[in-house]
DNA sequence: TATCAAGCTGTTTTT
DNA sequence: CAGCTTGATA
């Protein structure tokens, strides 16, 4: 069964979906809840009604659970014969991963390198970290990861941005971090890794150096598409802007007040400088919203109004009025997140679906309480955001197996498996993996650890999966027979439930034709192992960065107060572009309710007792105060 | 000298 | 709660 989006839009939305005129490009504003998808969904549509081939066409998001959503829609307009002329979804990264591999040829990208996860990356600054002189003195490995992640993401030198952000005591340590940085780069380079940030970067210079290769990438694509413009980075928009200028026609979608990427290096300026940047752009806008009702919309209004930044940004409600928000005040988390179940279960009793219900947290963290409720009282749930089933350390030990064996050079996973063995610690690990360094074949740097350590037996799984490596699940499962009693033996009773992840993993990789695809998709794209249960009566427990795009009927904020919005971390960066930026996130939280917004927070942050008292003495006047209140704590810096 | 066991620390948000 | 540092032990 398919239907159109393009039948059933308002004036607004069928202009930009239909546009045909003289521009190129199309920069599209469009407010919280006016239709940004629906609008997306529909040009896409329309372009195929037009004629364009699918596979010259495609849609970029920021979010795995972004691109998720946007299939799920696309299915809708495609008949389901035809899913094979969908037209690719995917997030920038996956974009651009995909072209380098299936073309690397073309774009002189060397097949052989590896991507490493955000904790591969912290592992390598750490060892970067420590080879220094005084390491202590340095930066954590996550700022320094962070710092070097930022000032590439945004095109900065790195001296020059080291110099504008660290504090003027630590300046004197800036040599010794660029050389961190350095040693990073080197290891990098020398066994092969590519982090996630290497994978728009060597997309976007050899668009900027090659105009062979523009005119390539171009002949692949006509149109590209891209979703939650404000959150590009300097690199991401360089993309766009290399393609557009060899004529890919751009449908950009883009919310400033939905701004939330910015310690990804998304700026969100990109959106207003669109025009200045690529002259062939029509610029259309989207202001009326069709998910809530307008006292959600007052209060989200007065809560940007209140900013310095002009926005620019009045939602109107189409649906017209309906309740008032409601805010809540508790006297500890645990009161809180018990009256949020509680709130749920009767809403439930008076008709609603357990799907209605979305608790949006500043912070994965924040969730855990509720969900420990939901538990307790058998309420069917899913997180979305925060650490999920692939940073578990059971599944990174499986898979730093899997990953050896597919690139025996890869230190990082060879010391994480070795470490997994009954007297091997981290010395005779780093000596293994220092001799592996000289190896020139994967079946060499075998021999060699079993020459080694003297263990023949901690090689065979490796071995195995090598020679089952077109068939990532026959792989999968005999490697399990050689790791799993280790496993076992290291989770002691844990192991029961920890087996079960990795039962799941071997399932999903029935999915893939190589091994390569296999870590790659699971390394850029973890969320493949969460639509498993694909059961839409669940509450859900979501961050709200995960939520930009979804909506549900009644939508609870928890801890709405200080040290969570704003949160303490950007408080204490005593940065006012970051203060501002837990403006937009509560806004963004604020206006995914359609039917009824709750707003929780309690009296004394992290205070955690016992008792189970509420306070429903809390009146509702405290409502039309929020705006307020809430100005005050975001004028704290 | 190297492993192992026990504490301490710290953690926003995502690719 | 997992990883890293520290200190005890072989």
């Amino acid at each position: 069964m398919t239907t159109s989006y393009l039948t059933d839009l308002n004036v607004e939305q069928l202009a930009a979906a239909t546009y045909n005129g003289s521009k190129q490009n199309v920069l599209l504003l469009a407010g919280a809840g006016t239709g940004k998808t629906r609008t997306l969904v529909a040009r896409t549509e329309y372009l195929l009604k037009k004629g364009v081939k699918p596979n010259k066409l495609a849609l970029l998001t920021f979010t795995r659970r972004a691109t998720q959503e946007m299939q799920e829609r696309l299915s809708e307009i495609i008949p389901t014969d035809k899913h094979h002329r969908m037209p690719s979804v995917n997030t920038f990264h996956m974009f651009c991963m995909k072209l380098l591999r299936t073309h690397c040829k073309a774009l002189k990208f060397n097949p052989k390198l590896i991507i490493i996860d955000r904790e591969d990356q912290l592992s390598l600054f750490l060892w970067a970290r420590g080879m220094v002189t005084r390491p202590d003195d340095m930066p954590s490995k996550y700022d320094l990861a962070n710092y070097y992640s930022y000032s590439r993401n945004t095109g900065q030198n790195k001296e020059a941005y080291l110099k504008a952000n660290l504090s003027s005591h630590s300046k004197d340590r800036i040599p010794a971090i660029l050389h961190i940085f350095n040693l990073y780069t080197k290891r990098k380079a020398d066994r092969g890794y590519l982090d996630f940030d290497d994978i728009l970067y060597l997309v976007a210079q050899r668009l900027i150096k090659s105009e062979r290769i523009r005119k390539y990438v171009a002949s692949l694509y006509d149109y590209i598409l891209v979703d939650e413009m404000q959150d590009t980075n300097h690199l991401q928009f360089t993309i766009i802007e290399r393609l557009a200028s060899v004529g890919v026609s751009m449908f950009c979608v883009g919310d400033d007040a939905q701004s939330l990427f910015s310690f990804r290096g998304a700026d969100f300026h990109n959106v207003n400088s669109f025009v200045d940047r690529l002259p062939n752009t029509t610029k259309l806008k989207l202001d009326i919203n069709y998910r809530s009702t307008q006292e959600i919309l007052d209060m989200s209004n007065d809560l940007l109004n209140e900013s310095r930044i002009k926005y620019d940004k009045h939602l109107v409600a189409h649906r017209g009025c309906g309740n008032s928000p409601h805010f809540w005040v508790f006297h500890d988390p645990i009161v809180e997140a018990k009256w949020i179940t509680q709130d749920i279960i009767s809403r439930r009793n008076k008709g609603a679906k357990w799907g209605d219900h979305m608790v949006l947290v500043r912070t994965a963290l924040l969730g855990k309480t509720v969900e420990g409720f939901l538990i307790n009282l058998n309420i069917p749930y899913k997180v979305i955001g925060g650490t999920g089933l692939l940073d578990s350390s059971h599944v990174k030990d499986f898979l730093s197996m899997v990953r050896v064996s597919r690139s025996y050079m890869s230190d990082i996973h060879w010391v994480r498996y070795l470490n997994l063995w009954p007297r091997i610690g981290q010395v005779t690990a780093s000596r293994a993996v220092n001799v592996i360094d000289k190896c020139s074949s994967s079946s060499e740097s075998l021999s060699t650890i079993d020459a080694m350590l003297g263990r023949r037996t901690i090689t065979d799984g490796i071995r195995d999966i090598i020679k089952n490596r077109k068939n990532p699940y026959t792989a999968l499962k005999l490697a399990r027979k050689h790791i799993d009693p280790i496993l076992a033996s290291k989770y002691g009773c844990e192991w029961e439930w920890r087996k079960r992840d990795l039962d799941l993993i071997v399932k999903l990789s029935k999915k893939f034709k190589t091994l390569t695809q296999f870590i790659e998709s699971y390394t850029i794209d973890p969320t493949n192992s969460k639509d498993v249960d694909a059961n839409d009566e669940l509450v859900t427990i979501i961050t709200v960065h995960s939520a930009k795009g979804t909506e549900a009927k009644t939508c609870y904020v928890l801890g709405v107060q200080p040290g969570v919005y704003p949160h303490y971390k950007a408080i204490g960066s005593g940065n006012a572009d970051e203060i501002e930026e837990e403006r937009r996130i509560l806004y963004v939280a604020m206006t995914r309710a359609e039917d009824t917004l709750i707003l929780t927070r309690t009296s004394r942050d992290n205070q955690r007792g016992p008792e189970f008292m509420y306070s429903e003495a809390m009146d509702e006047k405290l409502l039309s105060k929020i705006p307020s209140t809430l100005e005050k704590e975001f004028r704290i810096l």
